[in-house]
DNA sequence: CTTGATTAGTTCGATATCGTACTATATAGT
DNA sequence: ACTATATAGTACGATATCGAACTAATCAAG
């Protein structure tokens, strides 16, 4: 592969960490004192994919360590947003509750977003978003299955 | 706005930070231990840039807090990978230079890297990757711009 | 010039992240 | 059933990250 092109898919991970850091940051301003990213993240997740995920499956989800994950759902617990259960079939195992506060907390934190994103959206249209958005997800596909 | 689109952009940073979580990961398994990302990303911007950056022009470069780029230059220098200058003209600043053996250091880790992305090149086209960047620049941009 | 504000960088303390090692439970092979 | 292996989660120690406070140097206003 010549050089210049592999520069170029050097650049789009350039890009796509500080874009990453920016948004986060961003979101991070929006949200109470000790609720960071990966707090959002499982949150999010947990509406969007559903109630009742184990830990390591949450860890998987978001390529963190499960150790990461312990840390992350144990200050979750703490702010009274998510509750794990004891699974009865594997005692092993545990699973993830959202919480009413849960939901509210995440409710809040996208609409405290919304001006935000609405100021973005003058820049970067809708049609922007849907066009980078397909390649985008093939990436983290590929790069997902390749990590092994 | 409607919540559909709103989820989009969410959706949209939620990929663009996964992406980077993985890349990141990808980048430090080819290096030695004690490298990571910012070191790398610090060498790769004096190469690409120039030489003779201040400390606080590359935390505005990548974003991050000054004292963590004060702890990441700390590390390129007790590797012998970048030297610290004073500046004659101000003596508050300083100013950074990459070495021989950074370069060296640099040069190693972009070709080691060389097959995974010849790999990633298989699914993800080099068209695919100049489509997603412009776009993916102008956000950058945005974001840079409105965070203040 | 003098004084107050600003700027560059570091120090320090708190918390996040993560690798290693551990416990407890479950599964597979015999 | 018994033992080896695998799996889910946690504890702990090391390092990364970052905010607040600090020092030193420069700049600006009079």
């Amino acid at each position: 592969m010549p050089d210049k092109r592999l520069a170029l898919y050097f650049q789009l991970f350039t890009e796509i960490g500080i874009v990453s850091q920016l948004s986060r940051t961003m979101l991070e301003a929006r949200m109470e004192h000790g609720m960071l990213l990966p707090h959002f993240s499982v949150l999010n997740h947990l509406i969007r994919v559903g109630d009742g995920a184990t830990p390591l499956k949450l860890s998987r989800a978001f390529q963190v360590p499960k150790t990461s994950m312990t840390h992350t759902l144990a200050g979750l617990v703490k702010a009274g947003y998510i509750e794990m259960r004891e699974n009865e079939n594997d005692k092993r195992s545990k699973s993830i509750h959202i919480t009413r506060a849960g939901r509210a907390f995440r409710e809040k934190t996208i609409q405290s977003l919304a001006p935000d994103v609405k100021q973005l959206a003058n820049e970067i249209s809708i049609d922007d978003v849907e066009a980078i958005l397909p390649p985008l997800i093939q990436l983290r596909k590929v790069l997902d299955r390749s990590r092994d």
